[in-house]
DNA sequence: CGCTTCCTGACT
DNA sequence: AGTCAGGAAGCG
């Protein structure tokens, strides 16, 4: 559920209850969200230690600890984090809950139990996984159009899988992957390599675009979202295409599809958004410059992407 | 690279 | 009973 402007969101609601706190006691309902380490040691270990700063990249929601350490969270598909004044009743999907000083506590809910938490020890055991391979922040300088065609030029995948992939950019899930494709009018099953300059300018605009207005609009809730303290967000009002299959496209009227690419659920705007032309995706890219040397460019971009382009 | 799997719950 | 859900690691 979460992408990045949920998290975000989260963050921000939760930083003003949670800077400057120390940790107490943790109560465990459910060892499987402790990731790392055992349930047993994580609850040993974090009483005691100070919350210097809430950050986030990608995905991940990162507590700085003094005198050492870092909290990391990950919320999946259904995870919520509720802060709380004083501890009230856990809720069904109530997973852990960790106690802060002044009385208050931090809950973390997740009724498919696909989030958790991460404890690295001081020798970096622990991390998840994902964390050190992020791409970019997307609303950093480092997130450029360059920096788009260069993961892009050696990638031979759809525009929606690549999108959906942590490495190329940090943040992004389904929903705001959708709604970026519509706004850059890009077909999601438009091969990846054969995008245009002038097409990864528009993407990587439209991905900016997207993000800022979910942040605005405190992120998405169709069910399950809320933020640090239980509000829900506004910007599933704002969505253009994902969610509205059959309805009307905002931009010319026809109705919004939706299919499944890159085994995801996937809404778009088959007359806004251009479907592929396998052989212009394939040799779009003009072979000149590739950035590495040895002739693998080449190689990509006269290989066909055999069966998924041609494949109307 | 796509596909499967991890989970639970809602819906057809 | 079967399908699907906003994420992402692991497998072939």
């Amino acid at each position: 559920v979460p992408e990045l402007p949920e998290v975000e969101t989260i963050r921000v609601s939760l930083a003003p209850h949670l800077d400057g706190r120390q940790f107490g006691g943790v109560e465990v309902w459910d060892p499987v969200a402790v990731r790392y380490p055992d349930a047993e040691t994580f609850a040993a270990a974090l009483p005691g230690r100070r919350i210097v700063r809430l950050g986030r990249r990608g995905k991940y929601l990162l507590v700085a600890l003094a005198p050492a350490g870092r909290l990391i969270l990950h919320l999946r598909m259904s995870g919520r984090l509720y802060w709380r004044d004083r501890p009230c009743t856990p809720e069904r999907h109530s997973r852990l809950r960790l106690h802060l000083d002044d009385g208050s506590c931090l809950d973390f809910i997740d009724m498919r139990r696909l989030g958790g938490v991460y404890l690295p020890d001081a020798q970096g055991r622990g991390e998840p996984q994902g964390l050190s391979g992020l791409g970019p922040e997307p609303l950093s300088r480092r997130f450029t159009p360059a920096h788009l065609g260069r993961e892009a030029r050696r990638r031979r995948t759809t525009v929606k899988a690549f999108l959906l992939d942590q490495r190329v950019v940090a943040g992004l899930g389904n929903i705001y992957v959708d709604e970026a494709l519509f706004r850059a009018r890009l077909h999601p099953t438009r091969p990846v390599s054969g995008l245009t300059d002038a097409e990864l300018e528009r993407l990587a605009r439209a991905i900016r675009a997207v993000l800022r207005d979910g942040l605005t609009m405190r992120g998405v809730s169709f069910s399950l979202y809320r933020d640090g303290l239980g509000r829900r967000g506004q910007m599933t009002d704002h969505l253009r295409v994902y969610g509205r299959a059959g309805a009307p496209c905002v931009a010319c009227g026809g109705p919004v599809h939706r299919t499944r690419v890159a085994g995801r659920g996937t809404s778009f705007c088959p007359a806004c958004q251009a479907p592929p032309t396998p052989d212009a995706d394939a040799d779009a890219a003009p072979g000149m410059g590739t950035s590495r040397g040895g002739g693998i460019g080449r190689d990509v971009h006269r290989a066909r992407l055999s069966g998924r382009g041609g494949r109307a």
